[in-house]
RNA sequence: CGGGGCGUAGCGCAGGGGUAGCGCAGCUGCUUUGGGAGCAGCAGGUCGGCGGUUCGAACCCGCCCGCCCCGACCA
């Protein structure tokens, strides 16, 4: 392709309102547009990486057996009823729909569970039809409550969604395998470093669930790994070894003995520092009202170590329940009779309707002697406190949100904290929806089963963001060659013959040679086209210019490296291909 | 949903009751040609929208819309 002829613009300043450096780029790169909070444009530059991605993800699942489908993005509510979804997710907010002329209502799909759930039971009836696995490259909504960081969190994005179906357990462990292969395949093909990871399932419901992270500084979310290498999650999920515990060894002392005031100390910290004691002897007690499957909500307290925080995606499971919200500091009064910072376990007010305030132990707290904790009067911590000696305890719990450094659940090492970018996710989803929406086969025995799920899902957009999170520096994007929009620029640095027809030679012997090529052949100086191919971040540059010409060469570089070697013309295809076939990493000269 | 900020030329921004500005980009011409050149000239705006106050509003007030950030997380 010649510049010249192109739809391109690229910008010399980011627009004002792009936040992280994969937006920033792609924009000034004149890839994408931003059209509305969550919604954008890609120009026909900007279409070529994401086409290049949507291709990778199109191979890979079509090679692992997965087989290619296309369900409606405008989705009647009925099937959204069925599933009990649209209910949930139109309180959660995140679901965009719309209004016929009639008034029916449909939804905006932002998966597509129920659709494909009603393809696969209107045409199978028996288990000799199964398995197999249902996937679509298409465009999702989600009306995210605040969506940002360019094409990493958007209203609109194209997604890869795949539903594998099987008459039972066995057969979805293979199904989730196969993808499992397939994603690592995509993401070492995209040249990405990546890691899989231990999730929660959230939202769509389910047993086992793993996500593809692309690790990058601008990641939201928070990564722990075990220095071995053996364990990864989602700090949503993530679990540590028993952590070494301060009372060891001491007998328990009488309770309230030695009380304190502690006026105006909210902080654990400033609690412990003014009582001459360390954070970890430090009660925390945090009240939650938490709401249950059938709808029912009742308060409970925590208690955890000081040092410690509570994990709010481990905590509603541990309390059999579905959500778990801090009851609103307003509120607690009412319950504690003081605001937070001297809140405490024993002598908590049940809301009315409730007989009382059940007392959930953190692990961290399970022994604990000797430790401090609030009064539930303002200004006032008690001493001497032993959890399983002075309260009834509801039960022990597993919700400690796991810090860098904490002994790694594998049972060596410790654990460290990183950034990633999810950009896979992989579901053992079972027979939620086969059961809701009655997709029911006959099994061997005859006997009618719900059919066993698995989906899985991958961000196409926001893998190529992720890209250019992870592949970048001050100059622009450095692509990876499998997602560059073109593999090679030709730049003519001057308009006089000799130059424009070595150039023009040198564009059409590549594109002979199968190399994808964008040729700069604008009437620009110099400067401004070795600025625009940096930005834009092609894996390898060819440069025509009078100086090297005359010493019989171009000058050929990659743009990682940007060290750039005199090839003769003769020698640049060989010199290109073999780069490229390389990763464009170094020269292959 | 709560708090804060912003909305002025294609992009980035200044101005803050009295004729609409700057840099970059654009157009014309000259000059220049190996890392976003220089000079001269030109063109480009219902100052987000609606309403109000005023002799006069981009500016003050009200409502609305849009965008961004923070928060919705520690007792």
């Amino acid at each position: 392709m010649r510049w010249s002829q192109y739809f391109l613009v690229t910008l010399r300043e980011a627009p004002g309102d792009a936040e992280v450096v994969s937006h920033k780029l792609l924009a000034r790169a004149g890839m994408l547009q931003k059209v509305a909070a969550g919604i954008y444009s890609f120009t026909p530059l900007g279409l070529r990486s994401l086409r290049k991605m949507t291709e990778i993800v199109r191979e890979e699942m079509d090679r692992s057996g997965a087989l290619e489908v296309e369900l409606p993005i405008a989705q009647p509510k009925e099937l959204w009823v069925e599933s009990g979804r649209w209910d949930r997710y139109l309180n959660e907010g995140i679901l965009c729909h719309l209004e016929d002329r009639k008034g029916t209502e449909f939804a905006l799909a932002p998966t597509a569970e129920e659709a494909v759930t009603d393809m696969v039971r209107r045409s199978v009836t028996s288990w000799r039809q199964l398995p197999f696995n249902l996937y679509q490259i298409r465009t999702k909504f989600r009306d995210e409550i605040r969506p940002r960081f360019g094409l990493l969190r958007g209203r609109e994005f194209l997604m890869k969604d795949a539903y594998s179906f099987d008459v039972d357990q066995k057969g979805l462990d293979v199904h989730y395998v196969k993808m499992e292969k397939a994603y690592r395949a995509i993401f070492e093909r995209c040249g990405l470093e990546y890691a899989l990871v231990q999730a929660d399932s959230g939202a769509i419901g389910g047993s086992a669930s793993e996500e593809f992270m692309v690790v990058a500084d601008t990641g939201e979310d928070a990564l722990v790994f075990s220095e071995d290498g053996k364990y990864g999650a989602n700090i949503e999920k993530a679990v540590t070894a028993p952590l070494p515990e301060p009372w060891a060894g001491e007998d328990a002392r009488p309770f309230g003995e030695a009380d304190s005031p502690t006026p105006g100390l909210i902080t654990c910290e400033d609690q412990a520092r003014h009582l001459g004691t360390t954070v970890d002897r430090i009660t925390k007690t945090m009240l939650y009202e938490a709401v249950r499957e059938d709808g029912s909500a009742f308060v409970c307290a925590v208690l955890i170590r000081g040092d410690l925080d509570v994990n709010e995606v481990k905590l509603p499971k541990a309390l059999g329940a579905v959500h778990a919200r801090l009851v609103a500091e307003e509120k607690l009064p009412e319950i504690s009779g003081c605001r937070p910072g001297f809140v405490g376990p024993i002598g908590l007010k049940p809301p009315r309707g409730q007989a009382e305030v059940p007392v959930y132990v953190d692990r961290s707290m399970e022994n604990a002697r000797n430790v401090w904790c609030g009064a539930n009067r303002e200004g006032l911590h008690h001493s001497g406190f032993s959890p399983r000696r002075d309260v009834k305890v509801a039960g022990v719990v597993e919700v400690a949100t796991a810090r860098d450094g904490d002994p790694s659940p594998t049972g060596t090492g410790v654990l460290r904290i990183k950034r990633g970018i999810e950009v896979g996710h992989i579901f053992k989803l079972g027979t939620k929806y086969s059961v809701s929406m009655k997709c029911e086969v006959a099994d061997p025995q005859q006997k009618m089963v719900p059919l066993v799920m698995g989906c899985y899902g991958l961000g196409i957009g926001r893998t190529v963001a992720a890209a250019v999170e992870q592949n970048h520096d001050d100059d622009g994007i450095v692509w990876p060659v499998p997602l560059a929009p073109y593999a090679c620029a030709v730049l003519a640095l001057q308009r006089d013959k000799e130059v424009l027809d070595a150039a023009e030679k040198l564009y059409a012997d590549l594109s002979a040679a199968g190399v994808e090529v964008f040729f700069d052949d604008r009437d620009e100086r110099p400067g401004v086209k070795f600025k625009d191919a940096d930005l834009i971040g092609f894996p390898v540059r060819v440069v025509v210019g009078g100086k090297a010409l005359a010493k019989g060469v171009v000058e050929v570089s990659t743009r990682r490296e940007k060290k750039a070697e005199g090839v003769p013309p003769a020698k640049v295809v060989e010199v290109v291909k073999a780069t490229l076939a390389a990763g464009a990493r170094t020269l292959a000269v």
